[in-house]
DNA sequence: CTTCTGTTAATGTCTATACATAATCGCCCC
DNA sequence: GGGGCGATTATGTATAGACATTAACAGAAG
């Protein structure tokens, strides 16, 4: 235990104290000093090398279980876990918040919108019921006039019965529907695929040129909202994304997509 | 108010006290109840709803701040965080982990293995000083015996030394370094690119057939470990990630790659 | 009306303690 | 030796209180 109680009222020139085991044991860790399977030291032992409470070394343990960085079992203590995946969060933003970012003018066109039901292959992507009313719309998404991105989306009118009137005059689709929908569950599909004769001509590309392809279903408590699917040409976009195991963030990275 | 204040003591039928708090609170801003900007009750007032201590609501309000649900301000309370941006969380597996799950037989073959001085442009990405020797590796990755993935790899010999001597005669680059060398920092690139006529001879596919690249290059406390360049058939394979704001995991979701 | 300042309300951090839970360890008995 | 069983131990959850920090707010001074 710490030489003197009172110790607790003075952070002379540093953070906080729960930042500082942290910041301790995930250089360790991340040095490769602790490998993985390494016992982390007890809470009952952390708590007498740091002079504090038991509740602050678990605040701080915890906090590295749930990031994935240590492994905690009752009775056995907890050890360094073992790095079986790598993440990559990308981070798809919005597409104006983008455009100004790059310093760019941002500006969209609405393609094509329809409602109609269903087809056969979409039902069977999204688990709706043949015949469900869906909201079909196609848009063009420029930066500077110069297309940035294709997006064929479907809306499930059973859930969002306010976008059967909803022309998209001001904010496209996605934009529309996120301010508006909360969603609970999201599902993303990347694939590259060659453009055909109609998406090189919108993204004025050559036919066969490479192109990403980022398909998002998202559901609310199991109801389906939507499916997006956008297609980047592939010469003049990428999917970028930073990741850290260590952040404390929500996600642990942060990423963009650029340009 | 809670009827009794003995609660505590009984869990009857449910799970724990903090995890009903957290799931009223998130059903609620999830279910569009409580709209982005809408004012989260007082860390007091619920803990007048619930009846228990601070320590517990706080704990609840400020693990639904980090993943991003809530913005907390001092004096000036919580309120329901506006979704600015999606995020996508893609986890990428080790090869062999990902075979076995698809039941398929995996199987690698080193191409070409050399050890030179690093060349301008990859010095640039990386930020590293030109004339550092790095080991270079490409690797053929097979799903019985079909080529899913064309890897290429850079590592840096003055932070992985024992890589020179090694040869990957059991595990292939990515998982050889994976289970000896950590990383603190990893920065991810996706692409979408035509195939070369080696790529397209690689990966038994036809020239100018459209690639999945994903780029990855990882540091360990500022220095350069690696860079990879994993090329996937575009009609093969395809990323999947899977993400729900709510989770409570490390990083809100989960994700694989999939054939 | 503006700016400065002191109050105050809400969150952030930490302590000390208590009991619950789970799993390992060692012991006993067969 | 092996199998069951209780004791032990580390973590999981929760409490009640304390002080620190910050920023919104109101009132005073110019």
């Amino acid at each position: 235990m710490n030489n003197d109680t009172s110790a607790k009222k003075q952070p002379p020139g540093m953070k906080h104290l729960h930042q500082r085991i942290r910041d301790d044991i995930e250089s360790r860790i991340m040095s490769g000093q602790w490998p993985p399977g390494h016992r982390v030291p007890f809470e009952h032992q952390l708590m007498a090398e740091y002079g504090c409470s038991r509740m602050t070394v678990n605040k701080v343990l915890s906090t590295l279980a749930t990031n994935g960085l240590i492994t905690r079992r009752r009775r056995a203590g907890s050890v360094v876990a073992e790095p079986s995946t790598q993440r990559a969060v990308l981070e798809i933003q919005d597409f104006a918040l983008e455009a100004a970012r790059a310093g760019t003018v941002y500006r969209f066109q609405i393609l094509h919108r329809t409602i109609e039901p269903i087809d056969a292959a979409a039902a069977q992507r999204t688990g709706l019921p043949a015949g469900t009313r869906m909201l079909s719309v196609t848009t063009l998404h420029l930066m500077d006039g110069v297309p940035g991105a294709y997006e064929q989306r479907l809306i499930n009118l059973d859930t969002v019965p306010e976008a059967a009137t909803e022309h998209f005059a001001n904010d496209p689709p996605g934009t529309w529907l996120l301010r508006r929908v909360p969603w609970t569950d999201a599902e993303h599909v990347l694939r590259a695929v060659n453009a055909d004769a109609e998406l090189a001509r919108r993204l004025q590309m050559k036919t066969g040129a490479a192109c990403l392809v980022l398909e998002r279903r998202t559901w609310q408590a199991g109801a389906f909202v939507t499916e997006a699917r956008i297609t980047y040409p592939g010469d003049r976009h990428h999917l970028i994304g930073r990741f850290s195991p260590a952040a404390q963030g929500p996600a642990g990275g942060s990423a963009a997509v650029s340009p």
